[in-house]
DNA sequence: GCCCATTTGTACGTATGTATA
DNA sequence: CTATACATACGTACAAATGGG
């Protein structure tokens, strides 16, 4: 691994361990270069990941301040799918794959995927049980030239954890869009749904590959109730 | 202002007016620093502000692709407020600010901001219209001691312009939190919402300056029907 | 399969500017 | 005013991926 990257792992760490306390202030550059025997560049890519991730915050003069970062306990941003999600969390959950087959993709589909119509995709629906309940019903769409095989154990468990470790594809962005819509039949019969309940959250993702391929999407349905969305963002300067 | 940041607008004008268009490469590294007649690191840099806000997918050995930037026209990420919102789109809207008051911080409002019960605090509530109806309702808290003064014409324009512009402060990062909440009696007084609507969309704000005092509580009320939501994501690798 | 030019990625060194205390 | 800390900028070198011959 990269050595800037090291020293964002071990700085992470440290902080989230409390060696470096919020609101307490990290070694100068000048310290963590003599710490890490590296040059001051690599000291700087390694904060600037800290400063994108949320964990510290840079002043001019005065150095390097480390955030709080336990209010901020659910990071669902930054493409972090939902295993991956339980994962930093202690709940109690199952995936059951309701639909795992190969189609060609429709004019609909086509048109808000850019894939051609008649291209091979699979097409997976999964139930993710969150105490017991269907609260979340997650239909995925994935373009079989780049995902020839889809076995149903992989699907149960992480997709991603299967593209990229197995399959060796190097997930680089999505475009992401929340939005509430109306119940439909479908949705009211593979969700656990409440007689109150007539609207859920839509999340809808296109996953693109580092060759910029779209080769995912998605649509992700959440009960309202159970619906939470945490962002940290830095103000862009105009 | 920086010549990395000075490249970068330039080549996003370039890009938004189709001289670079999508599914393009830009010029090599090599060539850029030749045309802006600054050392790698800096075009290396103005590369990579375009590569987070989702213009350009790098790849090395090829080059910097040009993303389609078109499909992606809703920016709401990255802290934009409503009225930096309405620049880019062609809404007719309004702001009606219907409280504008000094209040001291609550022990619920200290439980949520890191406040001190006591302190003093400015707070705003405005009507946001959108082709005359009300389907977004802010509700701020402003410390005063950051804030000393808050005009009411200040109030119903943009109040990021008038904290940036005028007082000088710097505005460096928040966290925000999207949730599903049931009406309340005031939200239903406040808000045009329809016969059917029994929930609102809350979007949460905490927001700090560089010296990472929060200043700014935020609730941002939206009728579920006029909510959306758009990210631009990057995979953060583990 | 191999070499080679091109392109991006990483890393180091140095110098100067600017903000802080 | 000075020392310290971060910000910007330039230069250099080598590694790794890509694509053509």
């Amino acid at each position: 691994m990269n050595k800037f990257h090291e020293i964002f792992l071990d700085l992470e760490k440290k902080i989230l361990t409390n060696d470096y306390p919020p609101q307490s202030l990290l070694p100068s550059e000048n310290q963590l270069m003599k710490i890490y025997g590296v040059s001051r560049e690599t000291i700087r890519k390694a904060l600037n990941l800290l400063t994108n991730a949320g964990y510290i915050q840079k002043k001019q003069g005065k150095g390097s301040f480390v955030l709080d970062v336990k209010r901020f306990d659910f990071p669902l941003s930054g493409l972090t799918s939902f295993k991956e999600l339980q994962a930093n969390q202690h709940i109690s959950n199952q995936t059951i794959v309701t639909t795992l087959e190969k189609e060609f993709v429709t004019p609909q589909l086509s048109q808000v995927s850019d894939w051609q119509v008649g291209e091979e995709v699979w097409h997976l629906i999964r139930q993710r049980r969150i105490d017991g309940e269907v609260v979340i019903l997650d239909k995925d769409y994935l373009l079989a030239d780049v995902i020839p095989e889809l076995p149903l154990e992989k699907a149960e468990d992480s997709i991603y954890a299967y593209f990229e470790d197995e399959l060796g594809l190097e997930i680089a962005y999505a475009k992401k869009e929340i939005e509430v819509k109306l119940i439909t039949n479908e949705i009211q019969e593979l969700m656990d749904l409440r007689p109150e309940d007539t609207h859920v959250i839509v999340v809808t993702s296109l996953v693109f590959l580092e060759d910029t391929t779209c080769f995912e999407y998605t649509e992700s349905y959440h009960r309202l109730d159970k619906f939470r969305f945490v962002e940290f963002a830095r103000r862009r300067k105009i």
